[in-house]
DNA sequence: TGACATGGCTAACGTCGTTAGCCAACGTAG
DNA sequence: CTACGTTGGCTAACGACGTTAGCCATGTCA
């Protein structure tokens, strides 16, 4: 439903990513942004209609990011259940604050590209087989992260094997 | 490593924690709470530090309520880890902004009363046995909480046989 | 009675997102 | 070549935010 972004406003975009993963959630103000980009924040509004259009596309940018990565790492994998927890690890934990932001609030779906939000969730859906064990798979893996990112687990070296629980009992067949 | 609080103070908190719950995280505004007071915002420094400090003291207000009930549905419960499911599930629904303030973030360990986190933590561990898969069993559940309080979820009945399966997974013991 | 603590208040500062309105540069139609 | 509209900058400013400084009425107590 909103308007397909003009060349400069995917310039700015990429800068308020790069300002949100270098310098966390604070400093994603229409002012660094604008900082960043060697002009004054007003300015930014003659190419997006505001600040929460340009969080709806770094979100976008996100899950485009997350389904490729989802795709490549289950295509083909012998323990594709296994891959796809390494790979939602690995783009959660190189991209925290960009992984809060994309999880923290509902979905703008209005203003998601068709078909993304069920291209980011197939892989999984592939690896367990039930669509009721890939939520519950989901729910596991998004909370162990979340639990990571927010510094909940103790760091007694067993969240290692925590994952290796959950991973198992999901894995297993009732 | 924070002073006591006042009487005054804690009935800031209280109404603070009202304001969340009711109007929402937008809402929990020095200026809101104080006009809920009758009182002015400034006036709230008197009694507090900062609205940081307000934050921690409703959140541990939330921890404390959150681990008596946990206790109280576990206590002696045939199936303790679906009575803990129920309560904790029951917890975040009915304080859903709560819920979020109590989890977005690090914890605040150094101003939470000894003890706490700990306690909170018990009735899950005495339910599944083992601190891997009660770990593993947290994540789940704190998964799940959240996809469904950020509407993530496809809204097609099938949350519950989700539920189900992720507690018949955490449940089977290796 | 006087000193001091308590707990209100107003005014104001800097930051935030955002809007209004101005203007230079540029492409293009007549 | 000139006139005009669009593009994309700019400054100034507004209201809401957390917070600080400083004033003052009230109440307690030596």
């Amino acid at each position: 439903m909103a308007d397909p972004l003009s060349v400069r406003a995917r310039e700015i975009v990429a800068v308020a990513r790069g300002v949100l993963e270098r310098e966390g959630p604070d400093a994603l103000t229409m002012r660094r942004i604008a900082e960043v980009l060697g002009i004054r924040a007003p300015s930014l509004y003659k190419h997006l209609p505001g600040k929460e259009a340009l969080e709806v596309a770094i979100v976008i940018s996100g899950f485009e990011e997350a389904a490729a990565a989802f795709e490549a790492a289950t295509d083909g994998a012998p323990e594709p259940l296994a891959a796809f927890v390494g790979a939602y690890r690995a783009f959660a934990h190189g991209h925290p604050h960009l992984y809060r932001l994309m999880t923290d609030r509902p979905l703008p779906r209005a203003d998601l590209p068709p078909g993304l939000e069920e291209r980011t969730a197939a892989p999984l859906q592939r690896a367990t087989g039930s669509p009721a064990r890939a939520r519950a798979a989901w729910a596991f893996i998004h909370g162990m992260v979340l639990l990571e990112l927010t510094d909940r687990l103790p760091k007694d070296g067993m969240t290692e094997q925590a994952w290796q629980a959950g991973i198992a009992a999901m894995q297993r067949q009732e």
